[in-house]
DNA sequence: GGATATCTACCTATCGATAGGTAGATTAAC
DNA sequence: GTTAATCTACCTATCGATAGGTAGATATCC
């Protein structure tokens, strides 16, 4: 059972996923669901509203996708592929950019709330990586791991925005290759 | 002397770099301007014309500051960092994204001419980056070449992104630190 | 358990603002 | 006097948002 609510998110993140912020109305959803736009606005007051309630639910999904950094079972290999693998979901399955990539870059034009959840995306992710580069590399200092982590996300979301582009999905694999080299440069 | 066109050029690419392709109208231009709307449309047809005119011109102007890979009294080190330099100066200089990063993003809802545009930009800084990769590793295949090149985009536009996206020039140096390293491993 | 009140999830109708775009008159430049 | 550039004055379509209302489920009170 798929609530309404959960309707108009999982709508309104297509759109802008395919778009940016801009491209998505409260029109089009409501035409798409089958209710009248005003319904729309009873469950979301306005559109900031909305667009953090997608940013939101869209960064929970992806730390259930990622996982435990720190569970024994996981190789680093492992979980250097599960972070590719992330994207390459938004890619080849979803075929659309990650939502926080395109937000992110629209930061300036965003309300407030919005960018705030956006940024929530980046920190939460930013946290994952940096346990996973001290589990697997623990003489490092904070800023060089930082730093590592910084670097990982960078490639990837260049990665998928230029495959996104080109309509090429070679670009994205070139990158991840490397990017799965960085960051588990053994194999198990 | 500046002439109208050049200068609806240039506001559109500031709104855009800001916010996107939805996000510069006739009316918000013509009004910095000091001209009416109507008069937009007289230099530029309709929207997406004017959308390629931005994109070109960008494009010819990365071309431009970057220079000839080639140059003889030009060192690894120096192209490197020019490379990233570029990118620095969209963060620090213009405090903005990257116009093709951002449209590249919103590929999908991009009118056909823009969307042409945008792909003439990335093959043009590929092609830049493969002619430097030669260059320095005349050895290596064309295809790890090219990856090389893929890969240098990608961290450069990821890095752009998040410190826009967080509003902190810092996550842009950490990696930028690692692709001049990565683009140029020993110094001159 | 029947009446009363409240809540949920929608509706119709409309608002003012803004979007991209057009036709035709007017002005300035050479 | 022609051409280039800009104007006035529109148009249609769509935007986010609000007001006011309704059917039906749910809860509360005596």
């Amino acid at each position: 059972m798929t609530t309404t609510s959960e309707k108009i998110i999982a709508l309104a993140e297509r759109y802008i996923r395919d778009g940016g912020y801009n491209s998505f109305s409260f029109r089009d959803i409501a035409a798409e669901i089958g209710i009248k736009s005003a319904s729309v606005h009873y469950h979301f007051p306005t559109k900031e509203a909305l667009g953090a309630a997608v940013a939101d639910r869209y960064t929970e999904n992806v730390l259930a996708f990622l996982g435990d950094p720190m569970a024994e079972d996981a190789s680093q290999r492992m979980l250097a592929e599960r972070y590719v693998a992330l994207y390459r979901g938004a890619l080849v399955t979803d075929q659309q950019m990650c939502l926080c990539g395109l937000l992110g870059a629209e930061q300036a034009a965003l309300p407030e709330p919005v960018k705030q959840s956006v940024r929530g995306f980046f920190s939460k992710n930013q946290g994952w990586l940096e346990q996973f580069f001290t589990r697997f590399h623990p003489g490092l200092s904070k800023t060089l791991l930082a730093a590592k982590a910084r670097h990982a996300v960078a490639s990837m979301q260049g990665a998928l925005m230029m495959a996104c582009a080109n309509d090429d999905n070679a670009i994205f694999e070139d990158v991840a290759r490397e990017v799965v080299q960085f960051m588990a440069p053994d194999p198990d």
